[in-house]
RNA sequence: CGGGAUGUAGCGCAGCUUGGUAGCGCGUCUGGUUCGGGACCAGAAGGCCGCAGGUUCGAAUCCUGUCAUCCCGACCA
């Protein structure tokens, strides 16, 4: 490709609208434009990397036995509506209307569709297992659209679905569906790491994400410093730690006044008491139904977790208003002694002793409280967020933290919608039965912004070789100088007629301008003509990762080209 | 949806407080000089001042409404 020809606006200045680094270099160097707010254009090098990440993607998938397919956008709300997930999906479904007033939504997964189509073609076992997969553009009208392409309301996603006759059959497709999202992101070269996740709205029960490890991302993923345990703080399980019980004495439970006193710290501060002597009580309403959660002052609610255990649709914190009208005080003043509404009580209060909490009456408190004797609580368990420095929940070992960009998901779905659609087949014995069901998806332009985030310095983009637009841009000095101008022109023809992607900058820019391109859009190998070099009839070759320049023959360009590129693949 | 902020030329911004008919840098175009890390000189094009209404002799500027965008929180690939 001559870059004279090659539609690629680079800016020189960051665009206003882009926080992060991805944003701001995908913008910049010219590989994609914002259409509306979380929806882009991919431009010309912007669509060169989605397609290399797509065809790994696409390999790993036939590999492992995948079947490709492409299925619409536009779904009917009727396959929706017998999922029962046209009213729970809720706002971030882009919802349609046609023209004899049907409803139809832009598709935000594909469930629906692809366990109709099995159910409808698939009826014996013979037929199974299957694995059905499309690469193709979702539709999520996001809370908030963020990032770039980090989080988009149009999308690109490979999502795959399994089909089994059994849970064995089920548990070897997600075994082959793991094994093929390791390679797929060894082969894009990225730093990831695997953790156990929640499962979220799309349900079932065994899950794991694959996390791009990066300071911007949205996720936070704990791991142990010991063993490989590792996973989304959402998920990451909590327990007791022995060395945290407290042994003293049960003493006399006693009410204090605090006048104005409403936070944790407000008691740390006057009474002394430290926030991890003292309850936190938070009031959620699950479903319409008030309750109370309980858990030590220092403590983070993890709303997931009481989520998950209520197994309701929707918690939210509840309002000042219906708190006082049932338990006679205000947020500061909440205690678990004499709450009217069930208690959930966290699983580490049972290590307190003697604690001091609100005592359900403004400008009160009690102290010495304890947990059996002073209330009871509904339900004991782990609803903590965990933190750095608790303990493994399988070794001794303790929690770390990063920071990461989920990037791909797999769950296991069991019989959610082969139930809810009834996706059946006839089994050996000739019975009807369900098939097991399982989902994996990866979000092909997410991937891209976190390989750049993950793949950058001041001047640009670093390409990992296996996914960049080009992998080698020739640039002659001074295009209006016959010599070098020839000299690139045959390098860049040897490369091409060898497979190499390559890029010439024949524009008659200064040479400074095309280093600044280069490096910015992120071509990995730049082998760059000039006089000097030249009489030696040798050329400079520059690896986008490091600083030294090399000076190599010319008839050996191709071969130190292969070397790196494929070298490094 | 709650909180915060911003909309002025392709991009980055000033002008707004104190109304008087729009400016700077970069980019673009033309000519010339340059030519190994975003050159220089000369000239030029390009603006519904987000949109609508109001106040006023007069609005980018003041008022009201509205739309859009971005950031923080709940959502997710």
């Amino acid at each position: 490709m001559k870059a004279s020809e090659l539609f690629f606006p680079t800016l020189r200045e960051v665009p206003s609208e882009a926080e992060i680094i991805s944003h701001q270099l995908l913008l910049r160097a010219g590989f994609i434009r914002k259409t509306t707010a979380g929806v882009y254009t991919y431009l010309p090098l912007g669509y060169k990397v989605i397609k290399k990440i797509m065809n790994i993607v696409r390999e790993e998938m036939d590999r492992a036995g995948g079947q490709e397919v492409l299925m619409p956008i536009i779904q009917p709300a009727e396959l929706w509506k017998k999922s029962g997930r046209w009213d729970v999906y809720g706002d971030e479904m882009f919802r349609l209307v046609d023209r004899h007033n049907r409803d139809f939504a832009l598709g935000p997964t594909h469930e629906e569709i692809i366990t109709t189509l099995v159910d409808a073609d698939v009826q014996s076992y013979r037929d199974l297992p299957l694995l059905i997969y499309q690469i193709q553009n979702k539709y999520r009208d996001e809370i908030r659209p963020r990032f770039g392409l980090m989080r988009g309301r149009e999308f690109i996603m490979k999502d795959l679905y399994s089909f089994d006759p059994d849970d064995e059959g089920l548990d070897i497709s997600y075994h082959k569906m793991y094994e093929a999202y390791n390679r797929i992101f060894q082969r894009l070269s990225l730093q990831y790491r695997v953790v156990e996740a929640d499962s979220g709205a799309i349900g079932g029960n065994e899950s794991h994400e694959f996390m791009v490890l990066a300071e911007n991302g949205e996720a936070e993923i704990v791991y142990c410093d010991t063993c490989d345990y590792a996973a989304n703080v959402e998920k990451a399980v909590c327990t007791i730690d022995d060395q945290e019980s407290v042994q003293d004495d049960i003493l006399q439970i006693e009410k204090i006044h605090t006048p104005g006193q409403r936070t944790i710290q407000d008691i740390v501060d006057v009474f002394g008491i430290p926030s991890r002597r003292q309850v936190k009580t938070l009031m959620y309403f699950a479903d319409g139904e008030l309750l109370a959660a309980v858990l030590r002052g220092d403590r983070e609610l993890n709303e997931i977790k009481l989520k998950n255990y209520l197994g309701c649709n929707q918690l939210f914190m509840a309002d000042q208003e219906s708190v006082m009208a049932v338990c006679g005080a205000g947020f500061g003043s909440l205690g678990p002694v004499g709450m009217k509404v069930k208690i959930y009580v966290d699983l580490e209060v049972t290590q307190m002793k003697n604690f001091a909490c609100g005592a359900n009456e403004n400008d009160y408190h009690y102290t010495n409280v304890n947990l059996g004797r002073d209330f009871a609580a509904e339900k004991i368990i782990d609803i903590r967020t965990a933190v750095v420095g608790d303990e493994c929940p399988h070794c001794s070992g303790h929690l770390q933290s990063v920071r990461g960009i989920e990037v791909g998901h797999i769950f296991k779905l069991g019989l959610k919608y082969s139930q809810a659609l009834e996706a059946k087949f006839i089994d050996q014995k000739g019975k009807e039965q369900l098939m097991v069901m399982g989902c994996y998806g990866i979000g092909v332009s997410r991937t891209m912004a976190a390989a750049v985030e993950q793949n950058s310095d001041a001047n640009g983009i670093i390409w990992p070789i296996p996914i960049a637009p080009y992998h080698v841009i020739v640039v002659p000095v001074n295009a209006k100088k016959e010599d070098q101008m020839n000299t690139a022109q045959a390098v860049y023809e040897g490369l091409l007629s060898n497979g190499i992607e390559a890029i010439i900058d024949d524009r008659d820019e200064r040479a400074g301008v095309k280093f600044k391109d280069a490096d910015l859009i992120g071509i990995p190998v730049r082998i760059t003509v000039g006089p000097k070099a030249l009489e030696q009839n040798q050329v400079e070759l520059k690896k986008r990762w490091e600083n030294n320049i090399e000076l190599i023959a010319v008839e050996k360009v191709i071969s130190e080209v292969k070397a790196i590129i494929y070298g490094r693949e």
